[in-house]
DNA sequence: AGCACGCCGACT
DNA sequence: GTCGGCGTGCTC
């Protein structure tokens, strides 16, 4: 039980040094040194104290020099080994460093870092300039003083100082790791006086300030704030917290009693269910998957409206009476708080969701009861897959080919790949599911590496709209620089007629998309990224907004009168997005009541919700937005879904374009599916005879499979070869450019030593597509290879070695599968 | 990444 | 003569 050893993983080192250190436990700490626990250890010559993951113990130890752990850090909640292990996983496939992999596992809000403090040491006052004498008498102060606190009071570069005080003996250095948690979102407050009372106070109690009682009535209106919540919500610090505290009418506590994000009260509990044959059958396979004490994956191919979410409900029904956990991952939960609802109504209390728009105190409550086995199904967006449960037996991932499944931020996971891993460590089953699977999915289930479930009746019978892909070419509204078409127009007046609604897809928020000047062809682009800006009318839903947007980095402008470099006030605006179409349909069509959804409309937390539901109800006829409005909703009244252009998805220089079309294109269709048979879409554009688009319409996924297959294998891209591609990034152009070619250089001459056995083509170095993102300039090498453990340590070795090469102003990335190239 | 040790120029 | 520049090398 009790070893004398810990393998330990250091949390903030850079990849070259990123390994496994032994160190000797303490007698009296060998009880709380386990696997998942975070240590604290001294490293390197200065023994600097910084924070490490224990990864495993012993009883021996070859290396002789190991020093003693210091300390344990106090946690609010333990890691199960197979999350270390996760991690150990991801640092090997994502090329991150194993500490970067366990602060994305772990929830947010605990303070892992370390800080340095300075002591005061000897009391001499000999001669000292004036400047180092305010910094020793700041210290001295308090006996101690953070560098961080004195860098903020003093600037940094005071630094030099404060290493000379220490030369002369007059402070001492150390660098600790922050006993306590970081109390902001982990501490809540609550009122400790009656709601009358404490109104009473907010409005003008006895020896209360200003702040104090505006304190007071936050309390009110949220009676469980964290202290970071108080800080962003009402600017309060937490000097007014413990003033208020101090006096009695306010306490601070543990966050120990779990706060529900959504309400799962009023879910109505699931009626009679009736499964098809179809879902019995795919239920009863992906069941015994399930049982068989093996990892396996599957994929559930089903059209719209098969009932896959019906499927994935019964077989974790299944899995939890066999008392394994589930976990089942959305691409994004606002947009399908409809599903939400129905796996609320099937688990009730033994569920929890998790997604980014949670409060970080929401989030550790979610994974505390976890781990005290409160929970049986965690449902949530991408990090969901890090659920802490001990015994998964099954992980769905529902529109398996979403990208969101790719974390985009190092380190730049795939949470089916994660998937996959835990799934293997745990004998669990992996159900991916969709309409339009990945070609690499797909590919994996008719090779029979995943064994392939296909839902093909739709749900009640609802039946395939009717499909018109119109040509646009020579269509009259062409000419009025018009983005809706005649047949459209003539179909969205039908619908209303008819008391029915429309969808209208447009693939781009804003106005218009390109603003030039049309007498020297100056084009409005952002000053940081090279892109151009697009031309915003609206702020949110009001019109007159009238600034210029970049996509990008969000810069802003007013939209100006005349052209910059010429003067010219002739400014020309081409590119349409859904502001534009907005204004179209409010001015061509003002008998129709028109919604917008796109995320300039999303804001808040709830308001993806809030706008469906107001939809849903039937008070507007039309919902014009991107992407969003395809996905996952379900509305019965919808009888038309529009595409006002499908082509310039189409035009995407990127492999996966195709997928992506179809995908969209096969959801937006599947949105008008309807019982009644009357369906209508209609698709707009200038290739009709495009075979994606066809295919689409026919909602025939084999058919776009089988054309798609024999491109990807002909060009060779995924499924037959991974990418991996570097990434060098810099807001110097200059340094950009020389580090990539220096980069390159380090790249073929590893391989050249040692590597000459990986297969690999290798493109660029070459700017990126958008050169210039956020203020720095981008340039890449892409390698298509074959993924083994060879290639992957090529691909470390080649990537430690530029880092260690890199300029400090020089990013270096590595991104492998990434969504687009 | 830090922080050591280690060998050459302008200051007390 | 020393303070200090940043060039390699290691971190259990």
């Amino acid at each position: 039980m009790d070893k004398a050893f810990a393998r330990v993983r250091i949390i903030d080192v850079p990849l070259g040094i990123d390994r496994e250190y032994s160190y000797f436990i303490p007698p009296e700490l060998r009880s709380s040194v386990k696997t998942g626990a975070v240590a604290v250890v001294p490293f390197g010559n200065a023994n600097k104290r910084v924070s490490a993951v224990v990864v495993g113990v012993s009883d021996e130890c070859d290396y002789p020099g190991a020093k003693p752990v210091d300390s344990v850090m106090r946690y609010p909640f333990d890691v199960p080994e197979e999350l270390v292990q996760t991690c150990a996983f991801m640092k090997e496939r994502f090329f991150c460093t194993f500490g970067s992999a366990f602060r994305t596992v772990i929830p947010p809000g605990v303070n892992l870092g370390t800080e340095t403090v300075y002591t005061a040491a000897g009391d001499g006052a000999a001669e000292l300039n004036p400047a180092a004498e305010i910094l020793l008498r700041a210290v001295r102060l308090n006996g101690e003083a953070r560098e961080k606190d004195l860098f903020d009071e003093y600037g940094d570069e005071c630094g030099k100082l404060l290493a000379s005080l220490c030369k002369a003996g007059y402070l001492k250095k150390t660098t600790r790791v922050p006993e306590k948690l970081n109390e902001k979102n982990l501490f809540t407050v609550s009122l400790t006086v009656p709601e009358e009372e404490a109104a009473e106070l907010a409005a003008g109690g006895e020896g209360l300030t200003e702040k104090q009682r505006g304190l007071i009535s936050l309390l009110i209106n949220y009676p469980a704030a964290t202290l970071r919540e108080i800080e962003e919500i009402g600017g309060y610090s937490a000097a007014i917290v413990n003033a208020v505290i101090k006096k009695g009418y306010a306490e601070k506590r543990e966050t120990s009693f779990y706060r529900e994000a959504y309400d799962f009260e009023n879910v109505p509990p699931e009626g009679e269910i009736k499964l098809s044959e179809e879902q019995k059958n795919a239920v009863g396979g992906l069941n015994a998957l399930a049982d068989s004490g093996e990892p396996k994956a599957a994929l559930l191919f089903g059209v719209t409206g098969s009932g896959k979410t019906r499927v994935i409900t019964e077989c974790a029904k299944h899995v939890i009476a066999s008392g394994r956990k589930v976990i089942i991952l959305l691409p994004e939960i606002g947009l399908t708080s409809q599903a939400v609802r129905s796996y609320a109504a099937a688990f009730g209390k033994r569920l929890a969701v998790i997604h980014s728009m949670l409060s970080v105190g929401e989030r550790s409550d979610t994974y505390r009861r976890i781990r005290e086995g409160e929970l049986d199904v965690v449902i949530g967006t991408r990090s969901a897959v890090f659920a802490p449960f001990d015994n998964v037996g099954l992980i769905a991932i529902d529109e398996e080919q979403a990208a969101t499944y790719k974390s985009e931020t190092t380190p730049k996971y795939s949470a089916q790949d994660v998937a996959r891993f835990r799934c293997s460590r745990s004998n669990a089953l992996m159900l991916l599911a969709s309409a339009t699977p990945s070609i690499e999915s797909f590919y994996k289930a008719k090779n029979g590496i995943y064994s392939l479930f296909a839902l093909k009746g739709r749900f009640g019978d609802a039946a395939l709209p009717e499909v018109i892909i119109e040509d646009m070419r020579g269509d009259p509204a062409l000419t009025g620089d018009l983005l809706i078409g005649e047949r459209l127009a003539r179909e969205l007046r039908a619908a209303k007629d008819e008391g029915k609604q429309s969808l209208l897809f447009v693939n781009r928020r804003g106005y218009n998309s390109h603003i030039s000047c049309r007498e020297c062809g100056y084009v409005f682009a952002c000053p940081n990224c090279t892109v151009s800006l697009t031309y915003h009318a609206y702020d949110g839903r009001e019109k007159g907004r009238k600034r210029l947007n970049c996509h990008y980095c969000g810069y802003t402008s007013a939209l100006p009168e005349q052209c910059p470099v010429c003067g010219s006030r002739h400014i020309g605006y081409s590119g349409f997005g859904t502001q534009k179409l907005q204004d179209e349909l409010e001015n061509g069509f003002p008998e129709l009541k028109i919604l917008r959804m796109d995320s300039d409309t999303t804001g808040g937390k709830f308001s993806h919700d809030r706008i469906i539901e107001s939809f849903a109800s039937g008070e507007s006829d039309v919902l014009i937005g991107t992407q969003m409005i395809s996905k996952g909703l379900d509305f019965p009244n919808v009888k038309l879904a529009g595409a006002v252009s499908v082509d310039s998805a189409l035009y995407m220089d990127d492999f996966r374009a195709g997928e992506r079309t179809f995908s969209l294109v096969t959801q937006l269709v599947g949105r008008a599916g309807r019982k009644d048979g009357d369906g209508l879409a209609i698709l707009q554009t200038y290739n009709p005879d495009n075979e994606i688009l066809r295919a689409a319409a026919k909602q025939d996924y084999e058919s776009f499979y089988e054309s798609e297959i024999k491109l990807r294998r002909s060009v060779l891209f995924p499924p037959f070869c991974s990418i991996a591609v570097f990434g060098v990034s810099s807001a110097s152009e200059q340094e950009c450019e020389s580090f990539s070619a220096r980069f390159d250089a380090i790249l073929l001459s590893v391989y050249d030593k040692d590597y000459k056995d990986v297969k690999i083509i290798k493109f660029g170095p070459f700017r990126s597509g958008i050169y210039k993102v956020m203020g720095r300039y981008r340039q890449r090498v892409i390698i298509k290879y074959k993924d083994c453990r060879r290639a992957r340590e090529f691909f470390l070795k080649t990537l430690t070695d530029g880092m260690a090469a890199a300029p400090k102003t020089v990013r270096l990335e590595l991104d492998v599968n990434p969504v687009m190239i």
